[in-house]
DNA sequence: GGGCGGTTGATTGTATACAATTTGGCATCG
DNA sequence: CGATGCCAAATTGTATACAATCAACCGCCC
């Protein structure tokens, strides 16, 4: 769709192979909310659905599950990731303990080249936020998290890089989960606000407002314990 | 063999399937400095060796390479990591970034129990810094590292203990390389000071002392571009 | 009628078999 | 004698087959 947020998710070796694709395109799934936090992924639906045999299925589930995209228990098979409330806080725990560092190193060496990417995303995420239809709300929850990945890809250091890909993807989870209002609209106005910190070299000022921003996120959540897990419960009840 | 440091690694599923149990032996083989970076390890001679089907030593070196100790070349197989200069930088700039924050978390909520665990965990390392022999040096090699693992457990996200297991593993495969003197040693005192600062709860103190403690290892090293990677360029020159 | 145990179906765990790709050597040709 | 191209061995990529485990259902016994 735009090429400069897809430039971020081609850090993979550039040839892939196809367990790989599967990985990436079940990923784009569960971020873009098309498959829902808890559905199970047998090993034969998916490699069925990718017309692959169970060992490329099976390999593509392993490796979500070290993205904590996906929950695999043993004997029993795979699931859509279902953060616990606690969970959540953790990711936003640690975003914000990442991504002011990020912020620091993105902003120390950025170039304008760099800064009028950031702002040709944020139009981007703005454009998309007026549209209506699904598809425009998915473009712009990748959007929103392109910002970020954007950030720490000008880090210029590649393990970070990788490790606000796994927070930011797991992050869209949450907020699918127990995300209230369609909000993360509000964050556009404050990733303007990252982006002119940065252009007048306030460092200070755009880890503050990043604080904050992750902040919001978070309290948009209603992270009470409403573990519809047991659906049996839910009867007893 | 001390019960302390391997509670920090039983953060697994209480089941593990063969290709985990694989896949940590050797984790511990390569963050030991049993198989030396670059070392192929290919999928039938890590199956013969533990007695399992190709498809176990597969999984198991997929694995590694998530975490960033083995690269898996397409069509070409599994090498022990081989970390270069700039990812030994990145390696050690990531560390910076997130241990003062996941120290600070720690601090704020240690009980005088946990405070008396990282003293035993000195004790031990100090015990075998004195001792001779390759196992002792292993053993210290991994009780350095148990230190900042202890206080990422300590800090209670579970997503920065893994994060933290990652970067240990893979500073180890780098002061493996790079290492000049047998130096872990002078981390022992800082670990001391900065265990004595959360004690006084001087947590600015701990903390600017975890950076230079960081700073110290990696200085330590002698980060120069002797690159054999590329032999043609060798000679080239 | 309700709890309990075995049995069946489905799903995962593991091994083996086959296809594709790479690497090194050998023969051939310039 | 050196370079080039082809062939064969070895290794990885993928698919299939078999074993083990789990879940649900049904019948049985209390």
């Amino acid at each position: 769709m735009n090429s400069t947020a897809d430039a971020l998710h081609t850090i993979n070796n550039p040839t892939e192979t196809g367990a790989q694709q599967i990985r990436d395109a079940i990923r784009e799934a569960i971020v873009e909310r098309r498959l829902s936090p808890g559905t199970k992924l047998s090993e034969s639906d998916v490699g069925n659905l990718f017309k692959v045999s169970r060992t490329l299925a099976r390999a593509a589930l392993q490796a979500l599950s070290y993205e904590g995209l996906v929950n695999v228990e043993k004997n029993r098979g795979a699931f859509v990731a279902y953060p616990s409330p606690e969970e959540a806080r953790q990711i936003f725990a640690a975003r914000r303990l990442v991504e002011p560092g990020i912020l620091s190193e993105a902003a120390r060496k950025i170039t304008p080249s760099q800064i009028r990417q950031l702002k040709e995303l944020l139009i981007e995420e703005g454009r998309l936020m007026n549209e209506r239809g699904q598809s425009a709300r998915r473009a712009e929850i990748k959007a929103s998290g392109d910002f970020h990945l954007m950030l720490a890809s000008f880090s210029g250091n590649l393990i970070m890089q990788r490790f606000m890909e796994e927070l930011i993807a797991r992050s869209s989870l949450v907020i699918a989960l127990y995300g209230q209002s369609s909000v993360s609209s509000c964050g556009h106005a404050e990733h303007g606000d990252i982006i002119a910190a940065i252009e007048r070299n306030d460092i200070e000022r755009a880890c503050h407002l990043m604080l904050h921003h992750i902040s919001h996120i978070e309290t948009d959540l209603d992270l009470r314990e409403r573990k519809s897990f047991g659906l049996k419960e839910a009867f007893e009840v």
